[in-house]
DNA sequence: TTCTCTTATGACACCGATGACATGACACCG
DNA sequence: CGGTGTCATGTCATCGGTGTCATAAGAGAA
């Protein structure tokens, strides 16, 4: 393999002058560049970021941790998938920076995080990103050296800065729209709560009430997430007959996501309820193969997958400048609103008043 | 950052000895090994990969690129995910053999895969492995040093080492099943001709034919892949009604791939045609959301992507370590058939004789 | 004309590891 | 007891670039 030698040699310059023909950062006579360019074409010299690196104490690498690779995308379990959206948003956002992106994937398996981390603090990346498979707190070892991290659909006991769906907010703005167009008795079938996206999507719930001046009514809330067992449609069915038994029964349900609200066109179907005719259904996610593709189609609230990545990278690349105006805390990414046609509008004369609902 | 000579004179030896701790290439004394991983652990030194790699002139790495990461999977366009399987097998394989996988998008444009193979270069890659989404020709710049490179899912003109599916194969072995199972009117609703899977499978499709001593009928073959664009319904429709209407019409249609199977499905539904028992269906790829949700379960070959990524690491390796044995032409990988109750057996007797057929 | 200033280039050390080779201390052998 | 081998460790050069500083040649300015 060619080196900068070489090069120097052929071209009758010293190593030097090769060094700033490639980098541009003094003048080079043009005669001279012509000389050395002819030589680096003759010789296929490509230089060695290596030895670039060790000297300039620059890698221009930012390491990104994933498990989106290697998640099997089981058919009943299309998580995974989503995470390459934050990677996609990321690998967009940085492609101008002159970083290259070195991605690593866990396998799925978490504490493979370690040794990757760990591989990239060899190759002296500039900075970190780790992205979970879905909005989670998570534990990884801490980085002793000075290196920038961030976290993207994750959080931490620590405060790492990290890039979280602004889930109240989301399912804030979908009630709140719900209630605009007429609907007074919101059922809300619940993820499980111990997963952050089921506890914060209920807090937006509950906060859009308010703001609307609705009581909370413990009867038409209830978890309907067995985390992907079986059990699942029969608990919703449960759940949703028990509601719309109620002397006020709900007219839309929420739905904890896209792929529960699907399961509950089926179930509606089967009791003979017309969506959303006679009930209408909302979900969250916009997880777009069942959002477009269910009909009716679902109004639902994006997962500003793509955005939040876009902003971690953002994050990144300010902490590695070393911006004063470094933010604290979480960076909450909110998504629009996608209206469609499973909600019915109970009182259409508001919306005129309604300018569209999105990510600000 | 620390480096190995502070590590040295924390614990009060020479460079070269923590140098040999941290390798164990060489024996080092009890007391004194300990005393050393006392000053790395006092001090997080983390090794230099790029001073390591420029004295060693080995980097470690494997360069993978792909576009599979920023595929927006469009709802009618589940490609791109495939993709992430090749890449799994690769990573699987790769594990243990000590190299480090760094992976690049193309973020689907092909052009960048020049500058990508270029920065890999740079960081002097011991391998590289280049990744398509579907089985297809490409053609990609030279690498004029001797860095090993790999096509997955691929293939050039200029012979480079290729992994494939089996195609032929895979359609043989289905095609040879449904004649074990008493089928000898075959339609073969193909993809088109363009591209490789296409070509190959229909070639599968009349060896299968000839092997059984059966005519091949051109009525009972048809092309009706549009590229995805719309009218690729009504042209499935008008294909398989004129089938249907023959003297001696198919008692199983055949399909380009799996989405392709679940069109006809709906139209066979919708002409009245119960499956299987009026008539039986098979797809291609196993495309497992498709084929394990459908009712019937399809009748399908696998693409078995992951197994190409094993075989795509494994000859990689093969090549880098420089064995004599080194395969000429491209890597063929065969599926196995999955046979499930899209298809009825016309002649039950024989199916006792048969071995599943899988990948050998 | 002499003194800056800029442009164009080279000499040389150094980044942080490791390979090659040398050395000293023992242990074991005959 | 000298010779030989193994273990434990150190010295020094080197991998391929780039930062720092020096130097030479012209272009203007005083």
């Amino acid at each position: 393999m060619a080196t900068i030698y070489d090069v120097a040699r052929i071209a009758g310059v010293s190593p030097k002058t090769v060094s700033r023909v490639l980098n541009g950062d003094a003048p080079v006579g043009q005669a001279t560049r012509e000389a050395v360019q002819a030589a680096i074409a003759q010789l296929d010299y490509v230089p060695s970021n290596a030895a670039r690196m060790m000297r300039s104490q620059r890698s221009g690498l930012i390491g990104l941790i994933t498990g989106a690779i290697s998640m099997s995308p089981e058919p009943n379990q299309p998580a995974g998938l989503p995470e390459l959206f934050i990677v996609q948003g990321i690998q967009k956002s940085l492609a101008n920076s002159g970083m290259t992106l070195m991605i690593a994937d866990t396998g799925g398996v978490v504490e493979k995080a370690a040794p990757l981390i760990d591989t990239f603090l060899r190759h002296r990346v500039e900075g970190l990103i780790y992205v979970a498979e879905y909005h989670q707190k998570v534990a990884l070892p801490v980085i002793s050296d000075g290196t920038p991290m961030i976290l993207a659909n994750c959080f931490d006991d620590r405060g790492t800065p990290a890039i979280l769906p602004d889930d109240k907010r989301g399912q804030l703005d979908l009630v709140a729209r719900l209630i605009t167009a007429g609907h007074r008795r919101i059922g809300y079938l619940t993820l499980r709560p111990e997963i952050a996206a089921g506890r914060l999507r209920l807090e937006g719930y509950r906060a859009a009430l308010q703001a609307g001046g609705i009581a909370y009514d413990a009867a038409l809330v209830e978890n309907c997430d067995l985390e992907g067992r079986d059990g699942e449609t029969q608990l919703l069915w449960e759940a949703i007959d028990r509601m719309l038994r109620l002397a006020n029964p709900p007219t839309v349900f929420c739905c904890g996501n896209d792929k529960m609200a699907l399961r509950v066109y089926g179930i509606l179907r089967s009791m003979g309820r017309k969506v959303p005719t006679e009930v209408s259904v909302a979900g969250y996610d916009n997880y777009r193969v069942i959002a477009e593709t269910l009909y009716p189609p679902l109004t639902t609230v994006d997962l500003p997958y793509t955005a939040m990545g876009v902003r971690a990278a953002q994050r990144l690349m300010a902490m590695i400048s070393g911006e004063a105006r470094e933010e604290k805390g979480p960076t909450l990414v909110a998504g629009p609103v996608y209206w469609r046609d499973s909600v019915t509008e109970l009182r259409p004369a508001n919306v005129s008043l309604l300018k569209s609902v999105r990510e600000e």
